[in-house]
DNA sequence: GCCAGTTGTTCTATACGCTAGACAACTAGC
DNA sequence: GCTAGTTGTCTAGCGTATAGAACAACTGGC
């Protein structure tokens, strides 16, 4: 027993351990970098001002250095410094929300879906009482990871009642939006109520996203209803935030001195000023 | 040696380090009790079969399963086993988008503010490019915690171009939303953009919010534009994902076919279905 | 060329995560 | 009451992450 344990660490040494403080403090540049707080091309600071700054010590510092050196992130040269490499990171996703969800702004870039599981059961209770159903009223739970550029960027589970489910197949799922599936069997969606949140990465969507346990994530739980009422689709999503934000143009409305906002569809407001008009066809759920 | 170790461990056992292993664990079965895999008042499988099941020691998994009973999620009795805490969570705050952001549904609930520090100063590049300031122009950055019941929820850092800061005072700013100030002081305020994404609690940060270092929480960063096309604010909000979160319910709109979605102000469509008739005047940024 | 400051490398000592095992206290079912 | 199974508590020891420090190699600016 002790035999294997140890033969399995010695084994996964490769596999980035990257104990506690040296983890924590990768994570904290990664943001900063992916978030543009430390500019590209720009100098970190040094070695012992980091260890000084977040009160560990170098040699920490440097395993959380290795780590981004080791993703390409920063270059880290001698006698002059660590730098923030310049822009190859892929720009996130931006999706719109004035315009509304479920509108990726792809400008292009290819996605796919990668079917991770696709089965019927009973759901569980919290998803089973948003969705409406009977008392023992199955579903179809479907498991599926998109990505874009081959790289992954959300992890998607949905819930659709068994009726529902069982009007397309497996290999519709792993090719057409279930949206698109959904009114292609004559379920009608009619409106939607969702919930924007954040979670850490466990360690199967850690690895299905490509990420670290206990990275952020966006979260978003959507249930989509149909004319009658019921439910039509549960769905929970978990974005790696680096590729994938979301974003809204808002504009004032209302008399003055009423502070009200209302969304305007404002068309190609990346961030970066991108121009994106994006196809009416590229739409997704993810 | 043995004696400051013990002491030292006694003294932190507060602090709720929980490393690797422990930490992988019970971020794993946090997921499984909240997607109600592991469904609420059932009983976990006995430390020894989870420390079998995933390969680790007990006293990793009684870690693990520390953290989950400090959170409150499970209930531990001796000699019966570990259950899964019936729903006793208290609901997080909702932020209804459709209607639009900056309304807190508050639901009577008193709202406090502290403010952790008020500066001018050279904003970052950043900051500096989105409100669209001169080269060198300053800003005043301050820093508030929202607090409601007493309990921090927000982290928000805004930057104010320094001709309209000066318009008002540091009292104002503790007391009065900002969106208030700005227009008091007759800074037009027209459109925004804000993008929505998820980071980790930094030490600081975690610390305001009274959470451990590397908790999720949800990012808001919206820059606010007069008329004239200038930066007014620039808002950067971290939100505790338990105590806050964003939500709005969407309608089908457009032809058939044309998969598109229109927000709609939404009256009182909290999660649990609560009545929350919210006062207009219940207006703030955070 | 000099020098302050940087990363790269190595060392020691300590702190601590993790394992393995034993035992006590308790509970539920028979 | 008895017993199997549970959580609570403790011990001992191993491996390693971390702290702290020193030194080498290198860079850039003066």
């Amino acid at each position: 027993m002790s035999q294997s344990e140890s033969e399995l660490q010695g084994l996964r040494v490769d596999a980035s351990l990257e104990p506690l403080k040296a983890r924590r403090l990768a994570l904290l540049l990664r943001e900063r970098i992916a978030s543009g707080e430390i500019a590209p091309g720009s100098r970190l600071a040094s070695e012992p001002a980091l260890a000084l700054e977040h009160g560990v010590s170098r040699v920490t510092v440097r395993r959380a250095l290795d780590s981004l050196a080791a993703d390409g992130l920063i270059d880290r040269r001698v006698g002059a410094g660590t730098f923030v490499r310049e822009a190859d990171a892929p720009k996130p996703i931006v999706a719109d929300f004035a315009n509304m969800l479920t509108h990726l702004v792809e400008m292009g870039r290819r996605t796919g879906v990668r079917l991770i599981s696709f089965a019927y059961a009973q759901p569980p209770e919290a998803v089973a009482q948003a969705l409406g159903l009977a008392a023992g009223e199955r579903t179809q739970r479907s498991v599926r990871v998109r990505l874009i550029d081959g790289q992954p960027f959300s992890y998607l589970t949905t819930h659709v009642p068994e009726r529902i489910g069982l009007t397309y197949s497996e290999s519709d799922l792993a090719s057409v939006p279930l949206l698109a599936l959904l009114e292609r069997s004559g379920a009608a969606v009619d409106r939607a109520s969702q919930t924007i949140s954040a979670t850490l990465a466990s360690p199967d969507v850690a690895e299905a996203l490509a990420l670290e346990i206990g990275s952020p994530l966006l979260s978003l739980t959507r249930v989509v209803f149909g004319p009658d009422g019921r439910g039509v689709e549960h769905l929970h999503a978990l974005y790696r935030p680096d590729r994938y934000s979301f974003q809204m143009e808002l504009h004032r409305a209302g008399a003055d001195g009423d502070r009200r906002w209302s969304p305007v569809p404002s068309r190609g407001a990346g961030r970066d000023g991108e121009a994106c008009p994006w196809a009416p066809s590229t739409v997704a759920e993810g």
